[in-house]
DNA sequence: TATGCGTGGGG
DNA sequence: TCCCCAAGCAT
């Protein structure tokens, strides 16, 4: 008990465990600091056990900030492919060309120039700060402050944006100006292993110093307020081939839901019309035939696609904002989740066909 | 400041 | 099946 009048050795009981315990992660084998934030940003949002693969593919493909900042955003996109929160990585890639082109490829070393960098927050600023560079920044996220409303019984709630800096300043009071790097990545280590949402205390390195579970409401904090349900969208998604076998597709817009990615036409349903008088209505192309393909829920974290998917063929040319891609240069466009699953349905079913 | 932005795993 | 989540940021 008493956390803060036992700084010390509150600090040495994590430090200690952190280094006999952390996980051997791939972005805890380099001290390149581009490599670092490469991982705290795939990191946003996302697990660790998904980031792995798609951390060792990036770095392959992209083995410096250089190449990063060189490279087409198309090809880009498609290794981040499957990972979620798109803009993620045209932010990165724009924040690694500023870093070239006006710090002479050296990231920044403190808070206020760092987080100028597209798509570098509070907390990215603060992991690359301390974990990269050693400066004593908090780097507070939401397995931190799940540990430090259990350590110091704060009941503040942690969905409200503001109630962040109360635990930044925590962090501040608490950290290990000797290794930053450590101390950070060791509370949320803790976070993500021992204080989960269902703590287990019993293998908690700083039990001792624990208020909550000093009083046993461990199991009651974090306060988080729900969030509330999210709209139902129905769709209909039209995979249309022409006479050379080629597949019609366009790319949506560069902000907003899955930006910049590749999708076959769909169209919001609102009444009760037929899918393909619905299809020429609203993009005007013409279908010779029209079979279903597959249907399937797709739940993002703020709304959910109910897809209808049709297999239609057509002799019609590309409308608009659309254009005709065969298969191999369908599979070479970035596409997200939901349109892989129509276009792994739709792989299967021509395999089928012919055979 | 509140909301929009993915995906897959686990209880 | 449903709900909660997981190393947040931009606007």
């Amino acid at each position: 008990m008493q956390l803060f009048e036992r700084k010390s050795e509150f600090r040495s009981a994590l430090i200690t465990w952190y280094l006999r315990e952390k996980r051997d992660l791939p972005w805890r084998r380099t001290d390149n600091p581009y490599y670092i934030w490469v991982s705290e940003v795939m990191l946003q949002q996302t697990r660790v056990d998904t980031v792995i693969p798609y951390y060792e593919r990036f770095i392959e493909k992209f083995p410096s900030l250089a190449d990063l900042a060189v490279a087409k955003e198309e090809d880009v996109l498609k290794m981040w492919e499957g990972l979620g929160y798109y803009s993620r990585v045209k932010n990165l890639q724009s924040g690694v060309r500023e870093v070239v082109e006006k710090y002479g490829s050296e990231i920044p070393k403190n808070r206020k120039e760092i987080s100028k960098l597209k798509g570098v927050g509070p907390y990215t600023a603060g992991a690359v700060l301390s974990i990269a560079f050693g400066v004593p920044e908090h780097a507070v996220d939401g397995n931190v402050m799940r540990v430090l409303s259990r350590l110091l019984l704060i009941e503040d709630d942690i969905a409200i944006p503001r109630n962040r800096k109360i635990f930044e300043e925590v962090v501040m009071e608490l950290i290990d100006e000797k290794d930053p790097s450590s101390f950070n990545q060791a509370l949320m280590e803790l976070g993500a292993t021992i204080c989960t949402p269902k703590p287990r205390c019993l293998l908690c390195p700083v039990r001792d110093f624990c208020h909550a579970f000093h009083e046993g409401r461990q199991e009651k904090l974090p306060v988080k307020s729900k969030k509330t349900k999210v709209k139902t969208i129905p769709l209909t998604a039209f995979a249309v081939r022409n006479s050379e076998g080629k597949w019609l597709m366009k790319q949506r817009p560069s902000t907003g839901l899955l930006a910049d990615m590749w999708e076959f036409p769909m169209i919001e349903i609102t009444g009760t019309a037929k899918p393909e008088e619905i299809l020429k209505l609203n993009i005007g192309i013409k279908l010779k035939s029209i079979d279903p393909l597959i249907q399937f829920k797709h739940v993002f974290s703020h709304l959910i696609w109910e897809v209808e998917a049709y297999l239609a063929l057509t002799k019609d040319g590309a409308p608009v904002g659309y254009s005709f891609f065969s298969a191999t240069e369908v599979d070479a466009l970035p596409k997200a989740v939901p349109v892989l699953k129509i276009w792994d349905q739709l792989k299967k079913t021509e395999k089928n066909t012919k055979g």
